[in-house]
DNA sequence: TATGAGATCAACT
DNA sequence: GTTGATCTCATAC
């Protein structure tokens, strides 16, 4: 079992995307499977950073491997992790889970028991790993943090990311093929 | 199966 | 005052 470290995000978001991918994401030993996620860019219209710095987005401006966790719509949370260098102010976000550790405090957490439900979408599991506001800026390769290496290669495609109306059209969500835990299914001949 | 309202916060106009 | 990297529940088709 190889644990990641915060090198590992410490070049392209597009290259450290589809590598994510497969590695196992766990948050006080509380997590699963990263099926799916998405990409944003500083050049990105449709990234928090894209506008320069503000209080909520400053991590994103600072060095890679770190946790940016933002609160969405007033009432969720979001968790994505810094890429490339420190000032490029990239990230990804993490979108699903599939849940392999800690399932009955995940389900008390969302106060569901379909295991399907329980992380896929960005908002469901921040609530299932009782990620918040409070965790802004810690390290990937640190307790409660931890990111396990992938051991097989998964099927991957890409998409069009969800929920944006900026740049809309650029394929940057990245999932695992037929997993049924994505927060929905990807378009028909998307793999790429 | 699909659409709509409501929750409620930070950034922007 | 409006919009948004969301989710749940209710009502309509």
């Amino acid at each position: 079992m190889v644990v990641l470290t915060r090198d590992f995000f410490a070049r392209s978001v597009h290259e450290v995307a589809p590598d994510l991918i497969g590695t196992t994401l766990l948050f006080n030993g509380v997590g699963g499977e990263i099926v799916e996620l998405e990409a944003y860019h500083h050049t990105d219209p449709a990234a928090h950073s894209y506008r320069g710095p503000t209080q909520r987005n400053a991590v994103m401006f600072g060095p890679p491997g770190f946790a940016y966790v933002y609160r969405s719509y007033g009432i969720h949370w979001c968790l994505n992790f810094v890429c490339e260098e420190e000032g490029s102010a990239s990230a990804v976000l993490i979108r699903a889970l599939r849940p392999l550790t800690g399932l009955a405090t995940m389900r008390r957490r969302r106060r569901l028991t379909d295991e399907r439900l329980l992380c896929s979408g960005p908002g469901r599991l921040c609530e299932a790993l009782k990620i918040t506001g409070a965790h802004n800026g810690l390290a990937i390769d640190a307790p409660p943090f931890e990111l396990r290496a992938r051991a097989t290669m998964p099927d991957i495609v890409k998409g069009v990311r969800i929920g944006i109306t900026k740049a809309a059209e650029k394929p940057w969500r990245y999932g695992i093929a037929g997993s049924r835990f994505l927060s929905k299914v990807f378009r028909p001949n998307s793999r790429g």
